[in-house]
DNA sequence: TCTATCACCATTTTT
DNA sequence: TGGTGATAGA
C-alpha cells in the first residue's frame, strides 16, 4: 500500500483530520460509535507511510486486552504486515515489559511475579493477621483500596501524609508493611507495575533518555479513564515533545472510582503543547431519535468538553418505557418483548439487556429460563480467577520463586497433606522473627527439632515435592511442566475426588491450563514477545495469566441474548438494548446520588448504556422492587426525565400482564371444606392497592389460578409478601 | 480436617 | 434474598 491517500478512503472529514494531521500533539474526542478505533488504527498507518515513522517508533497504549489485539489485528490487516515488533499494549504490560527488560535498573528480582487484586487481598489479611490488627477497623478492602489508591496516585508511603491522624497513621503503615512483604517475595501488583515503571525511567536518566528517544509518536486510547500515575507516566515516557495522538471521549468516563481523572482529558489540550483538537461526532451506529435523546440527557452535566452526536441515518423507532409494578413484572416484560422480537426474525444475539447491579440480573435470568430463552452473562468468574487454576499457578510460582510467601501459604496444604493452622502459624512466627520468607522457616524449623514428628515429615514432603518438580522441570516444555504439576501435586486428584459436577469441572479446567500453555508457547504473548522456552516461558505464562484474566464465562449457546452491566457494556454495540431498573437508588445508585460529581458519573453511565444501542432502545423500570429480601418502592429514574418525553413512548400494560384477575361462582372444591365460597368475590387486577383485615394495606403483585381457589401475590407493608387464596382471604380492594 | 450453622452484608471492576 | 466468611463441633 504505496498511496498513502487510500488510507484516507471512505472517511469523514473530522476522521480525515484527524488521522492525516501532521505530526504534533492532538486530542481526538471521539463521541460512541465514531469509528474511534478506525481513526486510531489509520492514524497509526498513517504515520509509518506517509510520515515515514518506523514501526519501532510507535507505542500505543490502551486500557484492555482486547483493545490491544483488536488494534494489532486490525493495523495488520491494514498494512498487510506483521507487526510483532510495534509496541501496542496495555499499560500494564507495556510497564511489564520495561520492567523484565530493567529488572535490575528497577531493583527487582529478576524473576519477579505479578500479583492480582485477589492475591493482593489474601496477602493484606495475612498481614492484618500477622500484626493483630483490628480487621474491624481496618477492613481489609479498605486497606487494599487505600494501597491502590496511594499507587495510582504514585505515592510511596513515605509520601502520604497522614496529617496526625491515627488511623491514616496506622493505614501509611500497613501500606508500608505489605511494601515489604511485596518486596521480599518479589511480587509486583498491578499499581505497583505502573509506579515502578514510572520510577524506573524517573530515576534512570540515561534510560528514559533512550525511550525518548526511540518513540517517535505515541497514541493512547481511552484517554478519560486514565489515571493520575497514567497521566504522569506518559508525561516523563513523552518528555511532553514526543507527539502524542490520544483519543477519548469525557462523556464516557465512568470509571472515577477506580481511580480514572476525567481531568486528564480537560487539561491535555492545555498541558502538551500546541494540541490540536479534533472531534468525531458523526455516529455510525445509531438512529437519530436514540442519539439525539442521549445528547439531551448528557446536556445535564455540567463541565463538559462539549460534544453532539448526529447520524446521517433514519430517525428510527422512538424509546420504549415500560414501567412494570414489581421486578417480576419488568422482566416478563423484558422476556416477553424479546420473544417478539426473536419471532420478528432479530437475533438473540443482537439483544443486550443492561442493569446499574449485578444483583438485578437473577430476576431476569430466572425468567428468561423459565420460557426457555438462551442467553450469556458476562461477568462470571475468569478463567485465571478459577480457584483451582490459582492453586496450580501458585504451584507453578513457587518452582520459579521459593520465597514468594503468598503462593507457599497458598498451597502448602492444598491437597490436604497433613499440615494444618497451627503447624503454618509456627513457620510464619518464625519467618517474621528471622525476616526470613517461609521457605527458608520451613527448612529451618524440620531440622532443629522446634515441631513435632509428623509436622516436619509433612513438610519435608511438601518440600521435597517442589523440589523434585523443579529438577524435572529442567528438560520439560512448558506444557509438560503443568501437567506434571497438576498430577504430582494431587491437584487432580483432589479435585477428581470431589463431590459433584464442580470437582468435575475443575478437573477440565486443569486440563484446559494445560492446553492453554500448549497454544501459549506456539503462540507469543500480548505485547509480541516471544514466550521462550522451559523456565523461561513459564515466567513468560504467569505473567500473562496475570495481567490478561481470560475471557468471561464462555457461551453456552451459540444465538443468546447478552446480558452484562452497564459497565461492561462500554465499547459494544447491539441492535436492540433493555436498559433495566432506571429507577431512583439503583440508576442513578443511591450511593452515587449524593455528591454531584459521582451522580454526573452516572449520568454518563447512562448515557453510554443508550449509546450502545443500534436500532431500538427500551427503558423499564419497576414501582416495586425486592432489595435484599425486602420489597421497596421505587420511583422512575430522574434520567428519565432528563431525556424530552418527545423521543419516549410509554408501554401500555397489555397482554397477560394487563389481564384483570376476577373470580366468578364459588367451586365445589371449597364448598366441600366447608367454605362459603360467596357470591361475589372482590374483582382484582395487578397492581391494585388492596385492604386485609389482618394484614392491612397492599398492593397486588401476581395471580394464578380461577375463580375463587386463585390465588393472588400480595405485597403488605411491613408484613411481607403472602400468597392469599381469594376465596379465604377477605381482601377489599380500595 | 472437614462440615454445618450463623451472622453479616449488599454498586460498578479495564489491569 | 442469597452469598460469603468466620467459627464451633464431630
Amino acid at each position: 500500500m504505496d498511496d498513502v491517500t487510500a488510507i484516507l478512503d471512505q472517511m469523514n472529514p473530522a476522521q480525515r483530520e484527524a488521522v492525516s494531521a501532521p505530526q504534533g500533539n492532538m486530542l481526538v474526542l471521539a463521541g460512541a460509535g465514531s469509528g474511534k478505533t478506525r481513526v486510531l488504527v489509520h492514524r497509526i498507518a498513517w504515520l509509518m507511510q506517509a510520515e515515514r515513522l518506523s514501526p519501532y517508533a510507535v507505542l500505543a497504549v490502551t486500557f484492555t486486552n482486547k483493545a490491544a489485539r483488536e488494534m494489532r489485528t486490525r493495523l495488520e490487516a491494514l498494512l498487510g504486515i506483521s507487526l510483532r515488533h510495534v509496541w501496542v499494549g496495555t499499560f500494564h504490560s507495556i510497564a511489564h515489559r520495561l520492567l523484565r527488560t530493567h529488572w535490575q535498573d528497577a531493583r527487582l528480582p529478576q524473576h519477579f511475579q505479578i500479583i492480582d487484586s485477589d492475591d493482593q487481598l489474601r496477602l493484606i489479611k495475612r498481614l492484618l493477621k500477622d500484626y493483630n490488627i483490628d480487621d474491624e477497623r481496618y477492613p481489609p478492602r479498605q486497606v487494599q483500596s487505600f494501597i491502590s489508591g496511594c499507587k495510582e496516585e504514585g505515592l510511596r508511603p513515605h509520601q502520604v501524609d497522614a496529617h496526625g491522624d491515627a488511623y491514616l497513621s496506622q493505614m501509611v503503615e500497613l501500606y508500608e508493611r505489605y511494601q515489604l512483604t511485596c518486596e521480599r517475595g518479589g511480587l509486583v501488583d498491578f499499581g505497583e507495575l505502573l509506579l515502578r515503571s514510572l520510577e524506573l525511567l524517573r530515576d534512570n536518566p540515561a534510560l528514559l533518555a533512550h525511550y525518548q528517544e526511540r518513540f517517535g509518536h505515541v497514541l493512547v486510547d481511552e484517554f478519560q479513564d486514565t489515571n493520575t500515575l497514567q497521566y504522569a507516566w506518559l508525561k516523563l515516557l513523552t518528555g511532553m515533545r514526543t507527539p502524542m495522538t490520544v483519543v477519548g471521549d469525557d462523556d464516557q468516563s465512568i470509571y472515577g472510582w477506580r481511580g480514572a481523572r476525567i481531568e486528564n482529558i480537560r487539561r491535555f489540550e492545555n498541558e502538551f503543547p500546541d494540541t490540536k483538537l479534533v472531534r468525531l461526532e458523526q455516529n455510525y451506529r445509531s438512529t437519530s431519535v436514540i442519539l439525539d435523546a442521549a445528547n439531551a440527557l448528557i446536556r445535564y452535566n455540567a463541565e463538559r468538553m462539549g460534544k453532539e452526536l448526529w447520524t446521517a441515518g433514519d430517525h428510527g423507532e422512538l424509546i420504549s418505557v415500560y414501567g412494570g409494578f414489581n421486578d417480576l413484572d419488568e422482566a416478563r416484560y423484558i422476556v416477553d418483548t424479546i420473544r417478539e422480537r426473536v419471532g420478528e426474525g432479530i437475533n438473540r444475539r443482537e439483544i443486550a439487556i443492561l442493569y446499574r447491579s449485578n444483583a438485578q440480573s437473577r430476576v431476569i435470568e430466572e425468567t428468561l429460563i423459565r420460557q426457555g430463552v438462551p442467553y450469556r452473562i458476562y461477568g462470571g468468574q475468569r478463567f485465571y480467577e478459577r480457584l483451582e487454576i490459582k492453586n496450580a499457578l501458585a504451584y507453578l510460582r513457587l518452582l520459579l520463586n521459593r520465597d514468594d510467601d503468598a503462593s507457599l501459604e497458598r498451597v502448602i496444604n492444598v491437597p490436604a497433606r497433613g499440615i494444618g493452622t497451627r503447624t503454618v502459624e509456627t513457620l510464619r512466627n518464625r519467618a517474621r522473627q528471622t525476616g526470613d520468607s517461609l521457605w527458608q522457616a520451613l527448612h529451618d524449623a524440620t531440622s532443629d527439632g522446634s515441631l513435632r514428628g509428623r509436622a516436619v515429615s509433612s513438610l519435608k514432603a511438601f518440600a521435597d515435592l517442589i523440589e523434585q518438580l523443579d529438577n524435572e522441570a529442567a528438560g520439560l516444555s512448558l506444557h509438560e511442566i503443568i501437567d506434571r504439576v497438576n498430577e504430582r501435586t494431587g491437584l487432580v486428584e483432589h479435585h477428581r475426588n470431589e463431590k459433584g459436577e464442580k470437582g468435575q469441572a475443575r478437573v477440565e479446567n486443569l486440563e484446559e491450563l494445560v492446553t492453554a500453555a500448549k497454544a501459549f508457547t506456539q503462540g507469543e504473548t500480548l505485547d509480541g514477545v516471544e514466550a521462550g522456552e522451559g523456565m523461561a516461558a513459564l515466567e513468560a505464562f504467569l505473567a500473562e495469566a496475570a495481567l490478561n484474566a481470560g475471557e468471561h464465562e464462555a457461551d453456552e449457546f451459540e444465538d443468546c441474548v447478552q446480558l452484562m452491566t452497564l459497565h461492561s457494556a462500554k465499547g459494544l454495540e447491539f441492535p436492540v438494548v433493555f436498559m433495566a431498573g432506571v429507577e431512583e437508588g439503583l440508576f442513578p445508585h443511591k450511593m452515587s446520588m449524593e455528591e454531584p460529581g459521582r451522580l454526573e458519573e452516572e449520568r454518563r453511565l447512562c448515557y453510554v448504556g443508550m449509546t450502545r444501542a443500534m436500532k431500538k432502545l427500551y427503558f423499564t423500570h419497576a414501582e416495586l422492587r425486592r432489595l435484599h429480601g425486602k420489597e421497596t418502592f421505587q420511583r422512575p429514574s430522574r434520567f428519565l426525565r432528563e431525556v424530552p418525553e418527545g423521543f419516549m413512548e410509554e408501554v401500555r400494560l397489555r397482554g397477560q400482564v394487563s389481564r384483570p384477575v376476577t373470580t366468578s361462582r364459588p367451586s365445589p372444591g371449597l364448598q366441600q371444606n366447608g367454605v362459603e365460597g360467596g357470591a361475589d368475590l372482590p374483582s382484582l387486577s395487578l397492581g391494585q392497592r388492596v385492604s386485609h383485615p389482618v394484614f392491612g394495606e397492599g398492593v397486588i403483585l401476581n395471580a394464578e389460578g380461577e375463580g375463587e381457589r386463585a390465588r393472588v401475590q400480595v405485597s403488605f407493608e411491613g408484613e411481607g409478601d403472602k400468597w392469599l387464596v381469594l376465596g379465604f382471604a377477605k381482601l377489599t380492594p380500595l
